[in-house]
RNA sequence: GCAUCGAUGGUCUAGUGGUAUGACUUUGGCCUUCCAAGCCAAUAGCCCGGGUUCAAUUCCCGGUCGAUGCACCA
């Protein structure tokens, strides 16, 4: 049977020589952290997104946006990228070991290293030994790592660009016509799926560190006092097993919580975050994550992203890599809009109505227009706006315009009380962001989906993968090559596939060979035309998971196994 | 990035200074009335670059990838 340690090789050795995963551009030599995904592994992570696409879109009813993976330079300034999303390096002169600079300051009692400068740094770590080879570091320049991807935009490579490194930014640079798009009213989402990049130091772990990788992001804008989420009654008893930062400080185990117990006790920040933890939950499982090995772990305050207010992990055990976080669940404030709104000039607030318009008395000062317009002229209406902003003394105000100091009299405007309506506030909302690591889901479903079994003394390999994301779905087999039953098997296979259903016709070798293979890549049902069917026009359908087979008229087989897929149906129901 | 070890058909592997073993898989044929049966045949391989040598898959150097440890992983 499989141990620990060899479970990773197995699923992996399968994923390679059945079109799951392979290592990518092989013939010239692979690079560590990227890969291809086989025929298989391309059609079951295009189903994995498609059943994320069904909670985020069809039951959340967000809307899926798709930007460019390139970017151009501001968008990283703005979002901090390019100054935070970087390692403070230096290389030990004396070993030659790349060392993170901060790190060694720490280590010696500096506090706070990581928010340092480089030349602060350079001249902190100049007395400290080397951790590798404990030479003193001395005069040794301490650089940024930045772990985006750089590029030039156009010819004549002037226009610096950055592969983006998450797909959030580009939900947040279209916020303003997203907003209008949603009809000016919080709350409102949008939804990416696709490629981002990060520059790892030294990727290992196959498929759970990667260079290039697909990401599932939602960002919910909401009300940044209001974070009750309209349908949180949906998973507000849905239970989660926790592990609260208390929790990891003390070395306890998860807590089992409802959604709503978690919120009322203050250890999920608000219900928008528990929401997003519950509906991951259901998610994860649904694809085919063993609940068992999952678990929400919160963030340590220290642990927090340079945008980040309260943040949950999603982390899945695996029998090789240990507890691998999968899913992000961040409540990111408003400090993205923040940053857009100062670098970029635009407005990244949302006007929200008061139920009743509110009464205002203020004041407001008038000026005389009929002194002040012949003795200023043409400025007189810059000096009148001036004014009006202004705060009056005594005698008068003074207002400073085009760099000169102008004193106009009280006689020369009037201070008028005026009740004003105002009819709402515009605010800058918050954003919660559930954001998704397809590959890593990936990979966990095949190691939690993976076992091997004895049938007569024979190791039986399967994928028990949920229909929803199994790369095939059904399998259609002759039980002889001839008499016609392959005609009648092929028929069947054409009937599927009309109903979208990804069916696999095989005709080739014995028929336990057959079945054996579509159990290695995880089909979960497979259908056998054999010589009743010519008497009695039945055919047997074959569950993966119990083996056992069942006798249905053909022209039903379209149906029952749509339904089995769906799950409106389960195999244990065919056979009652 | 450093250190140690490794890399041989699709997969797992034997072995070698003179082009390579076996099994499984795959394909074709025979056989076969439901869970990797049998028989025959076929396809297919020494990670990449450089060096030493008459000759390198084998020895040496460098690289790539992988495993392990260190470092790193907003």
């Amino acid at each position: 049977m499989t141990t620990m340690s060899d479970i990773y090789e197995n699923v992996m050795e399968v994923a390679r020589r059945r079109g799951f995963v392979w290592p990518s551009s092989e013939i010239y030599g692979s690079v560590a952290g990227f890969i291809d995904y086989g025929p298989l592994g391309a059609m079951m992570k295009r189903n994995v997104e498609n059943v994320w696409r069904n909670f985020y879109i069809i039951q959340e009813g967000y809307y899926e946006i798709e930007c460019p993976t390139v970017g151009a330079e501001a968008i990283f300034v703005a979002s901090g990228h390019v100054k935070e999303f970087a390692d403070k390096m230096c290389q030990c002169p004396h070993c030659g070991e790349y060392l993170r600079a901060d790190h060694i300051a720490e280590e010696h009692g500096v506090e706070g290293a990581g928010a340092l400068s480089a030349e602060m740094l350079k001249s902190r770590i100049y007395e400290l030994p080397c951790p590798a080879c404990g030479e003193t570091m001395g005069e040794t320049d301490v650089f940024n790592f930045n772990l985006m991807f750089e590029t030039t935009i156009g010819p004549g490579s002037q226009r610096r660009g950055y592969l983006r490194p998450e797909t959030a930014q580009g939900i947040f640079t279209d916020f303003a016509r997203l907003l209008r798009f949603y009809r000016d009213k919080l709350p409102f989402g949008a939804v990416q799926i696709g490629k981002s990049y990060r520059n790892e130091i030294s990727p290992r772990q196959g498929m759970i560190r990667l260079r290039e990788f697909s990401q599932a992001e939602a960002e919910i804008f909401v009300h940044p006092e209001e974070k009750k989420h309209p349908v949180f009654h949906r998973y507000a008893e849905y239970q989660v097993p926790l592990l609260t930062y208390g929790l990891q400080e003390t070395g306890k185990p998860p807590v089992q919580k409802t959604m709503r117990d978690a919120v009322d006790e203050g250890i999920v920040a608000n219900e928008y975050v528990a929401y997003y933890i519950a509906l991951t939950h259901e998610l994860l499982v649904t694809i085919g994550v063993d609940p068992e090995k999952l678990r929400f772990r919160q963030h340590m305050p220290d642990e927090r992203a340079h945008y980040a207010m309260d943040c949950w992990d999603a982390e899945v055990f695996s029998g090789r890599f240990g507890w691998v976080e999968i899913v992000g669940i961040a409540d990111r404030t408003d400090y993205d809009l923040r940053a857009h709104a100062a670098n970029s000039g635009s407005s990244f607030t949302v006007f929200i109505p008061f139920e009743e318009a509110r009464k205002v008395s203020r004041k407001r000062i008038v000026p005389d227009m009929g002194v002040l317009g012949p003795r200023y002229r043409g400025r007189a209406k810059a000096i009148a706006d001036t004014m009006a902003e202004a705060t009056p003394g005594e005698a008068g105000v003074t207002v400073e315009v085009d760099g000169e100091e102008i004193f106009i009299p009280a006689e020369q405007y009037q201070i008028r009380e005026e009740e004003v309506e105002v009819r709402g506030e515009e605010v800058m909302p918050h954003v919660i962001e559930p954001s998704y690591g397809i590959d890593r889901m990936m990979y966990v479903v095949l190691e939690h989906a993976y076992a091997e079994e004895e049938v007569e003394e024979e190791v039986r390999r399967v994928l028990r993968l949920p229909p929803a994301v199994a790369p095939v779905q059904a399998a259609v087999f002759p039980l002889m090559n001839r008499d016609g039953l392959d005609l009648i098997a092929r028929q069947i296979a054409d009937t599927l596939a009309r109903r979208q259903i990804v069916a696999q016709y095989d005709d080739s070798g014995a028929i336990g060979r057959r079945y054996r293979r579509q159990d290695e890549i995880g089909t979960p049902f497979a259908v056998t035309v054999d010589y009743d069917t010519k008497e009695d026009d039945t055919v047997t359908i074959r569950d993966r998971d119990s083996m056992e087979q069942v006798r249905i008229p053909v022209d039903q087989v379209a149906d029952v196994v749509c339904s089995l897929i769906a799950g409106t149906m389960t195999f244990r129901d065919l056979a009652a």
